[in-house]
DNA sequence: CTCGGTCTGTGAACCGGGTTACAGAGCGGT
DNA sequence: ACCGCTCTGTAACCCGGTTCACAGACCGAG
């Protein structure tokens, strides 16, 4: 049963090996959106990869404060970290549209993994990308205030391909940013009358792109 | 030149083989205390294993505001994120004390992963490892208030083999904690009063374990 | 067209922690 | 014993951001 993988995205700095054995030791897997793939504390070792639509991960605090970490497309890989080290899940991935993944169990990883040592240079690279991400993350988290974290996620999340459109609602923005709705609705507001952004009801333009850009680094000074 | 590695600490977690060839392939450094081994932003792909001593693992932001990470003793391999994707280094690494540690370079790791295949499941595990954790500082920094984050670090720093006991002035548990200073001696001083914790001029003992656990996840309701 | 539901805008009160500013306390060196 | 240093204890104030509380805007369903 091979799957046909995008070659954008992720698995696009993944290596051809990586795409070829998931596409052949893979079944697949349909989603709906809102449908949940992987929840955070769940037992789980299987390594996936995106082949179309999109998918969020999020964790959640005790009190059920939700903090979005990532959106991930076509071409993506995800769920290493339960598979290096089995274990519970350390986020929550939710798709967002219909979405397709392909799925690969630890064992047959392991299995290809022995046939074909190249792999593990693979595998490894893709943690090393994965950690520095976290890595950043945390930085920003930590470091960065609320307005410059806005700034970052608007950059980020704007496919540079459909100009500047992010389709989110701000109570998502906020739970990517790590605030709540109120304030991103506040900054995004000033930002909107200083012609930066453009905001309608459940979407976000980006205007001014090189300002955003300063505010992202600046607003810490 | 055959260096022995200490049972104990993350190279217990790690392999038998890991540990053999981190120990054949190695050089050995020594480092004085308050050495930098690594520092943020410089290029390096070279994996480390600590033989004797301590390190200091930490960020500092644009403005110079540092966060500790982690402090890791013997035993205890890093460098992993650079090894495994070349390119500048996430964290300081700064030797608190007298340090021994050894090093192997990208190049050797690989010849040995090529040799070895088992290598590669533990490198893996390794990678999955350290994400867990940073996923977890995560977690903490972003939801916990700054007295859970404390009580943590006293519970986590605390060797448990030598009693209650943390030999940090409160300055530096504050760049554990990812907090001031002063915020840190006020919380402090009303855990004394309560009779959890004893200070001591750097240093803090913890009389009462459980309160401190109770306060490490309880504090955010 | 209207009604309920979700999304957005905004203001007021509140609060955790940072900032600033000292004062005392222990410690090491001479 | 004394001086200077680093470390600790506090207190007053400030500020970013949350909480709470609405009001208006848009949108789909009937």
């Amino acid at each position: 049963m091979t799957v046909a993988l995008p070659e954008i995205g992720f698995l696009s700095q993944a290596s051809d090996l990586l795409r070829q054995v998931m596409s052949e030791q893979a079944s697949r897997i349909d989603l709906v959106p809102g449908e949940v793939l992987i929840e955070q504390g769940q037992l789980g070792d299987e390594l996936f990869a995106i082949v179309e639509g999109a998918i969020e991960f999020s964790v959640v605090s005790a009190d059920g404060r939700k903090l979005a970490l990532d959106l991930m497309g076509p071409g993506a890989v995800f769920g290493e970290i339960a598979l290096f080290d089995p274990g519970p899940r350390t986020a929550t991935a939710t798709a967002i549209k219909p979405t397709r993944v392909c799925r690969v169990r630890r064992g047959d990883v392991l299995a290809q993994l022995q046939r074909h040592p190249e792999l593990a240079i693979d595998m490894i690279r893709l943690a090393g990308q994965r950690m520095r991400w976290m890595n950043s993350q945390l930085n920003e988290q930590v470091f960065l205030p609320m307005r410059s974290r806005l700034a970052r996620k608007l950059l980020y999340l704007s496919d540079p391909g459909r100009d500047g459109r992010i389709a989110l609602s701000q109570a998502e923005l906020a739970e990517f940013v790590g605030a709540t709705r109120e304030a991103v609705s506040k900054a995004l507001a000033t930002w909107k009358r200083q012609g930066l952004v453009d905001v309608g009801r459940g979407e976000i333009t980006i205007l001014d792109r090189a300002a955003l850009e300063t505010l992202a680094d600046t607003e810490l000074l």
